[in-house]
DNA sequence: CCAATGTATTAGGTAAGCCTAATTATACAA
DNA sequence: TTGTATAATTAGGCTTACCTAATACATTGG
């Protein structure tokens, strides 16, 4: 019943994670986020669905159980992969996406295991997204994007959007790291930029930034 | 110039590696050494010679100059993956081959650099063999098989065959490592075994093992 | 010198993953 | 309702990297 390829495995991570969002993914949607044509993701998904890794109804894409299992384990492996080339090999946050993005295909369970236990079981990745540990588990917190906030909240940011180096570069620069408290001083009308309160300083922020910055 | 897939990698790897029992390789010692049937490999080989990675001789396969640089990139970040695994992550000695065989094509020159600098930039892989340095250089030793010893002849272990987990186990268990003395007592007739004191034991080694272990 | 053996190549084929161009289905606004 | 935009699929092709079966080439013992 197993029988992945490493492009399976890419596929199915991208449809779990898109569905976070939007949950029957669209095959358009998809092809975007794998940067492939849509009739090269349409035919693919035809495949998943024949092996029993997703359902392709009318509204879209969904992985079923098995299909689930396999991209959280993937999920596992590139969010260990990224702690291993940031807490070890001192990678910079915005420097290890695509990195284990190729890792994650090339690690074995036995290496998966020891990475994990060379960090003592770290329970999320470095942009503050949840490790899902062996059996697939892990605690989901119930978010929302900084954006959302009205003036004078004050959240925790969770996680941040990991696939921009750039805005993750500008994000480490203003200090908006998971588990830092911010607190929005005012939010601008039609659109307009969020003044928000990190340690001490005070900055403008884009919407388009603060949308991907998750904070409880 | 560059264009490598990791199959091509891989046959260049295979290439550099056999080239130094047997000068121009043959298509079915590659064959064998790659797990696949000579004819693939002699399809294979003519893409090799077109584009000028290999020079394909009735002899033979020998690389050309950029068929052994980029051989000894492969290398490099092979040994270099063999030590994070073990002087990091852990691993054993016997377990490390395959999953750095999987490793060297994922690995990015910036993550090639980062364990190198991470671990000392060390010389050797945990077997003993050299890790070329960024300009493909490293310091090669004269050695000859243990096997090749005269009784009372005394040397010190180089390196060992790498690809054989069961022989890998066996040697570690008899304190056979690199840089340890070995002293031949006895050289058995008719291919019999050599009778070797290693570190204050003595062990009867069968010709096919003492042949795997270089000293100098 | 010839048969037997071993080595290498040709011929013909498959599967995975991608592509572009053309077509069809859906949606929704005028 | 009908035209236009968007989404999805079909049709047809391509490249890479593998395979088996058959053939050609080389070596060598009898
Ligand atoms: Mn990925
Ligand atoms: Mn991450
Ligand atoms: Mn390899
Ligand atoms: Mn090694």
């Amino acid at each position: 019943m197993e029988a992945d390829t490493p492009r399976i495995e890419e596929y199915l991570e991208s449809i779990y994670k898109l569905q976070q969002e939007q949950h029957p993914v669209s095959t358009s949607r998809l092809a975007e986020h794998l940067k492939l044509s849509a009739p090269s993701v349409s035919e693919m998904v035809k495949k998943l669905a024949k092996k029993d890794l997703v359902k392709h109804t009318e509204k879209g894409v969904c992985l079923t159980d098995e299909g689930n299992k396999i991209a959280k384990k993937v999920v596992r492996r590139h969010r260990l992969s990224e702690r291993l080339l940031t807490d070890i090999l001192g990678f910079k946050w915005d420097e290890v996406h695509d990195e284990a993005c190729r890792l994650e295909h090339a690690i074995s369970p036995e290496m998966e295991d020891r990475i994990a236990q060379s960090l003592g079981n770290p329970k999320t990745c470095p942009h503050g997204h949840p490790i899902p540990d062996k059996d697939g588990l892990f605690e989901k917190e119930k978010v929302r994007p900084l954006s959302e906030l009205k003036a004078n909240e004050k959240a925790i940011i969770v996680n941040v959007f990991e696939e921009d180096p750039k805005m993750l570069q500008y994000m480490a620069c203003l200090g908006l790291l998971p588990n830092v408290c911010v607190r929005v001083e005012e939010v601008a009308p039609f659109g307009g930029p969020l003044i928000v309160c990190v340690s001490g300083s005070r900055y403008a922020l884009g919407r388009e930034v603060a949308s991907k910055i998750k904070v409880k």
